[in-house]
DNA sequence: CAATAAACATACTGGTTAGAATGTTTTGCT
DNA sequence: AGCAAAACATTCTAACCAGTATGTTTATTG
């Protein structure tokens, strides 16, 4: 094989495989040894192609946390239609779609934001970003759904969305406390009556 | 000093340095020997009073960390006075005055929610205590407003309660993200517009 | 077909961890 | 005073941790 090929496929078995269990057990509860065991292969490729513990934290986030949010959350934002229906697809539809280890693990992001958030900045910026790209991405849709004589032209649509992202991401860690989906769907009438009271 | 007395002193002790240690750098991150070195004590100090790290975690949760949401957002509820104005008090209030530290560290129950929530059940049960006590407090008040007449009586008091809850602890990791409040700002924009829509 | 470098494996370091074992000091009781 | 138990301190262990040093194997290139 290629060498750059075989490089590339085994960074991303190592980022697959810790992404996993960073997502499972934590970040720091997580050892460089027990992410290489499961790739079933030696720390010291780990280090070679890593620097660090932080720098592979930093690709898992950007890469992986990253990408599971824009194609869960984000990216179904832009599609066509009323704005108000498609913010209740998205929200309502994949929570209820997650399957049993979801609901019980939590968000990654969200565990990463409560575990590592006030840790390092390096941190920080990676997990801001995300909740910046999404946050924008709910603005441009609210916007959107106010041309369109959706959604009620005085209310603020950052305000909608980070409120959206925050009783979301608050309801993934609370979830995890329990074996069943009641309080899930408390929260699902609590954010029914919260979209349709921004309806116009 | 009587016995007991200084017994139950030092574990106060004990448990007051673990829980703000706990707070500040996470659960597991946390190890007995800090702890016992803030504490000016010896480790087998600890073990004589308590069996397991498992242990002392427990008696910081259910002693230290509820008491903590206790004072700071149940107790508060039941004051005297409109429903919708105490849940603005309380939720708005309380927000804004968090010192930078709180700001920076979070909750520290999400934290642990978020860190140890999908570990043992034991902690998931000392945890969902306070969230169905919490939960409790808030439809009692909301079913106080329904009677008062202040709030619609066509909503769901536990699907409002816990959609109040997980935004607000939603927002409180979020914020560690941020070195500044505007985040905050958007969240109680949000939240004022939520409670505008349950008012009568 | 060599020389070279990338892709790994093995073995180690210095530090930290929860907890146990064993010692010493303080307090309580008769 | 004298004995017992509680409240600690000291020392140790076996496992684990991130990271390093130094191998060996595989692929690339001249």
């Amino acid at each position: 094989m290629k060498q750059e090929l075989k490089s590339e496929l085994t960074k991303q078995l190592i980022i697959s495989k810790a992404f996993d269990l960073f997502y499972e057990n934590g970040f720091k509860n997580t050892s460089i040894d027990r992410i290489m065991k499961a790739t079933d292969l030696s720390k010291g490729a780990f280090y070679h192609h890593y620097g660090s513990k932080k720098e592979l934290g930093l690709e898992v986030i950007s890469l992986k946390v990253q990408k599971r949010v824009v194609d869960g959350m984000i990216s179904p934002l832009n599609r066509p239609g009323n704005s108000l229906e498609l913010l209740e697809s998205v929200f309502i539809d994949r929570l209820r779609a997650f399957p049993f280890y979801d609901k019980q693990n939590g968000c990654p992001m969200n565990n990463l934001i409560n575990e590592i958030g006030n840790d390092e900045s390096v941190y920080q910026t990676a997990l801001r970003n995300i909740i910046e790209q999404w946050k924008s991405a709910l603005i441009q849709l609210l916007e959107r759904g106010k041309q369109a004589g959706e959604i009620k032209r005085e209310v603020s649509s950052s305000a909608v969305a980070i409120y959206l992202i925050s009783a979301f991401e608050g309801i993934r860690g609370i979830r995890k406390l329990y074996h069943e989906d009641s309080v899930l769907e408390d929260y699902l009438k609590g954010l029914s009556m919260y979209l349709e009271q921004i309806k116009v």
